[in-house]
DNA sequence: GTACTTTTACTCGGATACCGTCTGTCCGAGTAATTATGG
DNA sequence: CCATAATTACTCGGACAGACGGTATCCGAGTAAAAGTAC
């Protein structure tokens, strides 16, 4: 039981793509590139991402990928969501019920319950923190230098 | 990105032992037969629960499986602990790092922290509750009936 | 009836197989900007 | 110079392969109670 690690280059894709400025996009290989990530794999995982309407993508020469919603409105939960889908960390088997003889009627389990507010919990702290305030806890300490660099870098690939 | 299912059954199994009377065992098979599952399989589970001193295991004719532990002392998250094993729900695979174009000393990352934070919010709703407290709301409503059925059919099976 | 042996019913660990999922690669198709070409 | 065609650089979707983990099965070994056997 161990989240993909697509969602942690997700999130951080998203950050990047948030220093873009307005209507600039920036190709899928310079993206996978800049994460370390495998370019043709990583494709499929920006259109993950494209799908939940996170991110445009622009077709054509000097297209690209871009920031669709504003950032204080991306939860890093919508990215998670946008990665592994909805379902939910816990499903019952039904284990319970048929202990208990009980028919599927009324399969009504008390382990569910506590496993979902166990995820509802888990959940809201991945609510609470957005791309906007993300963003923002990266520009403190030294990572405001390492930012800059990559911020050239940047603008040197992308295209208006 | 979903629990085992092995843990859902493992809940059940403990709570099953817990039906027996003090110093009395319930052969694996048995165990794996009230709760619909694969008997070669779980017994492996219940090993990793007996690893875990949530159960002992008695071998030889009239051997079996009970509970180690007070109902109160095994909180859930012990349960799923002996299952999944102790590694989080989230890993770092050091994304954000590479790409800030940080060396891996300084391998801080603030996503990591707050998967942590949300994985912390799930494990105490998980650490809230015990066998103790599970096995009580079990005592209520319509389940009360079958679970004297399933006594009933326990103390057939069950060895002193 | 007591001492010893055999059977029986369990747990335990290793080896192995199946299957689904995540990762990763490759290819052809679609799209749009750029470049080349022809008059 | 202008219209059209070809090239180029992207995204997009499907097919496929490899690795890994969870589930599942089988086997031999260990263990202890029960049953059988010999005296």
């Amino acid at each position: 039981m161990q989240m993909k690690t697509s969602v942690e280059q997700s999130v951080c894709a998203i950050l990047l793509l948030h220093m873009l400025p307005d209507k600039a996009v920036l190709p899928g290989e310079v993206i996978s590139q800049q994460l370390g990530a495998s370019p043709t794999y990583f494709q499929k995982i920006l259109r993950k991402l494209v799908r939940a309407d996170l991110i445009t993508s622009v077709p054509g020469v000097k297209g690209g990928f871009r920031l669709e919603k504003k950032p204080e409105e991306i939860q890093v939960y919508d990215i998670y969501l946008a990665i592994e889908g909805r379902q939910s960390l816990y499903s019952s088997s039904g284990t319970l019920s048929h202990m208990l003889h009980l028919n599927l009627e009324e399969n009504y389990c008390m382990i569910n319950d506590l496993m979902e507010e166990a995820e509802e919990a888990w959940i809201a702290v991945l609510q609470r923190e957005t791309v906007a305030s993300l963003s923002q806890k990266l520009n403190i300490n030294q990572f405001q230098l390492n930012i800059d660099a990559l911020q050239a870098l940047v603008n040197e690939k992308m295209v208006v």
